[in-house]
RNA sequence: GGUGGGUUGGCCGAGAGGCGAGGCAACGGACUGCAAAUCCGUCUACACGGGUUCAAAUCCCGUACCCACCUCCA
């Protein structure tokens, strides 16, 4: 079976081939460190941890480059207006978004550069696109730096554009430019507005880098001229990865050989950005289900469709994740890892077809239920299979990356397991003696305090 | 103006010419002292109008509405 992926530049599904048997390198950009990150923020990462894990689980070495942008127009105003450092807000932002990442199971990187640290490598580039007659500094003295769209004949061509048809930027103050489509490779220093720590030393006098070509320098730099998945938002296709693309090939350089873009979480129908108050950041919306429970939701739907998010789809997709868990535990379920069934690895090799591989994973737990109630015996081998697909989703209920259980909160749990036994055995002794009404009174007792009762042939079983 | 995507049942969310994805909710049955969990069964679909085809949610033409991007937004 080949892995099929669908590609952005090509428009469609095409056999996934990497440029070194067995290995693959994969550049997704992260985001720039500005304010807390929210669901939609996530979701990116989690989809291409996904893709990822998936590759691991088919054998390949994976190198996973993701970026974080840590100067840019919006940290510098922010930071401006909160009156503090930029450098400080970005790294606290920074720190917020590894939190996020951390609590949805997102393996880190193999590294994760960011901007500032390579500013070295950036002007490098720049003076390379300058000589080859693709990039020109600007004729206004401002000190800025200026791809030169005209030069480069296949611009356009990732996202499938023709430049004579393209609006030119609506602020369209053309500083320097030549033509208004050019874009920033460096921005000069303005020092009325902007902090002496925010320029770096170059050719062209102080400043700083333009947003685009940080990746363009990185991805070079850890992955190599030519590597084989860029990632990304689908926001990103236009300006930012059609210009990554364009930089990079008029350097010489023949950068990535498939792009993938995941689609957005929306709200009310409209990109996140737009309505959100604070109520859909990542610690916010942990306030209401369980991190593994948000990542379900995320992981269930296509990374291709638009999801839109509600609390009650989350609810929904919790419930459901609760079931494959139940019969995990029922199963006594934490067998070593098993098989991917065939409907799984399909489902997945099709274009990390989640919603199928999600229906196998269903499919094989009520499979599983019902063996249990036949006390068939091959109910443990379904429970590791299933064990073995939710790991490749990152969902594994049994991974020690969930249990994020501090000494205190597991000290918790067992004295609350002891309280809640001495009640069982309470209620369990009124059912002997047929005193129902005792027994139930125990029970709604218990559920009072958030605690579920289940009756099982083996007796009561409870959960929060 | 250009480019890309969308509209599926009570809800979420797949599929991309025939064989009803899956989940949530609801209803009926089995199990249970009653529940819960589980199993079995049932129900409600493909925006609209044409067309192609033996067969269309899926292909073609048209219409409506929605969203995204068009130079520093995941």
């Amino acid at each position: 079976m080949t892995l099929r992926l669908y590609d952005t530049a090509t428009g469609e599904v095409r056999d996934f081939q990497p440029l070194r048997e067995g290995e693959v390198g994969i550049y997704v950009c992260g985001l720039t460190v500005q304010s807390e990150p929210h669901v939609g923020h996530v979701r990116s990462a989690v989809n291409f941890d996904v893709l990822r894990r998936w590759l691991l689980a088919r054998g390949e070495k994976v190198t996973f480059i993701r970026n974080i942008t840590d100067i840019d127009d919006k940290i510098l105003l922010k930071s401006a207006a909160q009156n503090r450092p930029w450098f400080n807000l970005a790294y606290d932002m920074k720190r917020e978004l590894d939190k996020a990442y951390d609590a949805l199971n997102v393996l880190p990187p193999t590294y994760e550069p960011a901007a500032t640290g390579h500013v070295p490598e950036m002007v490098e580039l720049i003076e390379a696109l300058i000589e080859r007659g693709h990039a020109y500094p600007a004729g206004d003295g401002s000190g800025d730096v200026y791809f030169d769209v005209r030069s480069w004949p296949s611009y356009g061509e990732l996202t499938h554009q023709n430049v004579d048809d393209m609006e030119a930027a609506a602020d369209a103050d053309p500083r320097g430019k030549k033509d208004p489509r050019d874009f920033a490779l460096w921005k000069g220093w303005k020092p009325e507005s902007e902090p002496a720590t925010a320029s770096w030393p170059s050719p062209w006098g102080r400043g700083r880098p333009g947003w685009h070509i940080e990746c363009s320098a990185m991805a070079g730099k850890y992955l190599g001229e030519a590597f084989d998945i860029h990632g990304g938002g689908v926001d990103l296709r236009f300006p930012h990865h059609e210009n990554e693309q364009a930089q990079s090939r008029a350097a010489g350089h023949p950068f990535a050989s498939y792009w993938m873009h995941n689609a957005w979480i929306t709200t009310s129908g409209e990109k996140m950005s737009k309505s959100l108050g604070n109520s859909l950041v990542v610690p916010e919306v942990l306030k209401q289900v369980r991190p593994v429970e948000l990542r379900y939701y995320m992981v269930a739907a296509h990374y291709r469709s638009t999801v839109e998010f509600s609390f009650e789809a989350l609810g929904e997709a919790a419930t459901s994740y609760r079931r494959i868990e139940n019969f995990l535990e029922r199963a006594g379920g934490f067998a070593e890892s098993g098989e991917l069934p065939a409907e799984f690895a399909e489902a997945m090799d099709d274009d990390l077809g989640t919603p199928a591989a999600m229906a196998a994973i269903h499919n094989a737990v009520r499979e599983g239920n019902k063996q249990l109630a036949e006390g068939d015996v091959g109910a443990v081998v379904t429970a590791s299979n299933v064990r073995r697909m939710l790991a490749v989703l990152g969902l594994d209920p049994a991974d020690p990356h969930w249990a994020a259980g501090s000494g205190a909160a597991e000290g918790l749990s067992n004295a609350v397991d002891v309280l809640v036994r001495a009640l069982l055995d309470q209620r369990q002794a009124a059912r002997a003696a047929k005193d129902f009404a005792a027994a139930d009174a125990i029970r709604d007792r218990i559920a009072e305090a958030g605690i579920e009762i289940e009756d099982t042939p083996e007796g009561p079983r409870w959960s929060i």
